[in-house]
DNA sequence: AGTAAATATCGAAATATGTCGATATAAGAA
DNA sequence: TTCTTATATCGACATATTTCGATATTTACT
């Protein structure tokens, strides 16, 4: 599962938000849910997980949430990666 | 388990090794089972996997298996995981 | 109020992982 | 050759993770 990584560049790895026009809190979970094949039950898991550990950020609007990168706890993260390894 | 942890400063984490003198190959398997607290069967068995995977290196001498870091791999690893995260 | 769409939650099943004890193998020492 | 020590392998079990379908919740639209 990349979501994160498709996350880096939304407009690359997905078409565009009818509603909003931009990327700027990311990406809905319905698109997700879309390109990930896998069940919207799962991915809603996966995204309240990373949300758990801060990796994401959620934006609701509307019906709409959106999903977006935390780099700041991405970094952080990786640097604790770097360090255990 | 932070075994590729202790690995990266030997003499800071172990004793000395008595036949050897050194840590140029790394650490025997018998230091690392006693420092983990785990059975001797479940370190044997995450050293192998992690030889598997490459990020560490066996050398064995005599009756002794010492386990060193391959840097370069585990380089290589920490950069796939920053490209999927 | 009633319906539809997006998302979240719950409980269950399948699979993977962590860990052990028992046993096997390899190498040096007696 | 036999014994001891270091390491590896095997089979079992407990726990964790992945994934699902069913259902609940939230919000907008009619």
């Amino acid at each position: 599962m990349d979501i994160l990584k498709w996350l880096k560049q939304p407009e690359k790895e997905f078409p565009p938000h009818k509603e909003l026009g931009h990327f700027n809190f990311g990406v809905c979970g319905q698109f997700i849910y879309e390109k990930s094949g896998l069940s919207q039950s799962t991915i809603s898991n996966y995204l309240s997980q990373l949300q758990n550990v801060g990796l994401i950020t959620p934006t609701r609007i509307g019906k709409w949430t959106y999903f977006q990168r935390n780099e700041e706890n991405i970094n952080a993260y990786l640097k604790e990666i770097s360090r255990k390894l």
